[in-house]
DNA sequence: AACCTACTTTATAATGATTCTAAAGTAGTG
DNA sequence: CACTACTTTAGAATCATTATAAAGTAGGTT
C-alpha cells in the first residue's frame, strides 16, 4: 500500500507535476496488491466510482500516455479496437482470454528461454513478447 | 502465380460466391511471391491503383473479415490503432519495425521451442504468438 | 431466356476510441 | 503576491471500423 507522498515523489522524479488528478490516477493504478490490466474505459469507470474528483477523459488519456512514456505503465499488444495497459512494467508475457477479454500475466520464468535464430541487420530489439490466446472449453 | 479459376474454386469451396470484387481482392492478396502484410488502408490503395473495378471500402472490410474467418488471412496482434493482416496463415511469429510500421515474418523454426510452464485451468490454448519489436539503430 | 431468391455490394450514416483545441486553472519559483 | 510554464477540461475533430438499407448479382429453376 503506497501513500500519497510516495506518488508525489515518483511523479516529481519523472518530471511530472504532482497534480490532484495524477495522484488520484496513481492511487487507482498502484494502490492494489496485484498487477492491474485495464483499458482507458475501465480506468475511467474506476475513477468515477472511487474518487471524489471528477477527472476528464482527456486527462485520463494524457496521464496514461505520460505514464507509459516514463515507464510507469506498459502497453500490451492485442488486436483489439482498444488499448490495454499493465501496471507490471517488467519483461513478461500474457494470456488473453478471448471469452472475457481479460489479460493474465505470464512471468518470464513461466516461459522457457526464447531463442531467436533470425536477426534483422541494422535493427535493435526493443522487446520480445508472447501472447497466448485462450478460450473457455466448450 | 495463381489464376482466376484457382481463386474461384477456393472461394466456392469455402462457401463464398466468387464475385468480381472477391476475385480482384484475391488477386491483390495472393498473386505475389512473398507473403503480404497489410492494413485495410494498404489494401484499398492497391486495389484502387491496380484494379479497374472500384471496390467500396465496405466490401474490402467485409471480404477481409470473411477471409479471416475461413482462414485465408491471419490477423496480427500489435498495439496499433489499425488492424494488420497476413497472407501467411501458418503458425508463425513477427518482427514489427517500429521505425516504419512494417511486419516481417519469423518462422516457427526460427524460434526455439516455447515451453509454457503455466496453465490456465478450464481454458484451451488457441494460439501462441511472439512479437519482436525492433527499431533502427541510431 | 425470363424468374426467383438468397447472397453481395455499395454509399452513406453511425459508432467508438483517441486526439486536438483553446480557454480556464494551478504548481512552483522568485 | 506575481509570473510563467505546465495542466486540465469540455467539446469538437479525426480515424478506423461497423451498421443500414437500397440496388445489384450469382446460381439455380422453370
Amino acid at each position: 500500500m503506497e501513500n500519497k507522498e510516495t506518488f508525489i515523489k515518483k511523479l516529481r522524479s519523472s518530471g511530472l507535476r504532482p497534480t490532484r488528478q495524477r495522484i488520484e490516477i496513481c492511487r487507482a493504478l498502484y494502490d492494489r496488491k496485484k498487477t492491474f490490466h485495464f483499458t482507458i474505459n475501465d480506468l475511467a469507470k474506476i475513477l468515477k466510482s472511487k474518487s471524489n474528483e471528477k477527472i476528464s477523459l482527456a486527462t485520463i488519456y494524457n496521464t496514461v500516455c505520460a505514464f507509459k512514456n516514463i515507464n510507469y505503465l506498459k502497453e500490451i499488444s492485442i488486436n483489439s479496437n482498444k488499448s490495454y495497459f499493465d501496471t507490471n512494467v517488467s519483461n513478461h508475457h500474457h494470456f488473453f482470454n478471448e471469452s472475457t477479454d481479460e489479460l493474465i500475466d505470464l512471468k518470464n520464468d513461466d516461459v522457457g528461454n526464447i531463442k531467436l535464430k533470425k536477426k534483422i541487420p541494422g535493427k535493435k530489439i526493443k522487446s520480445v513478447e508472447i501472447l497466448v490466446k485462450i478460450k473457455d472449453n466448450n
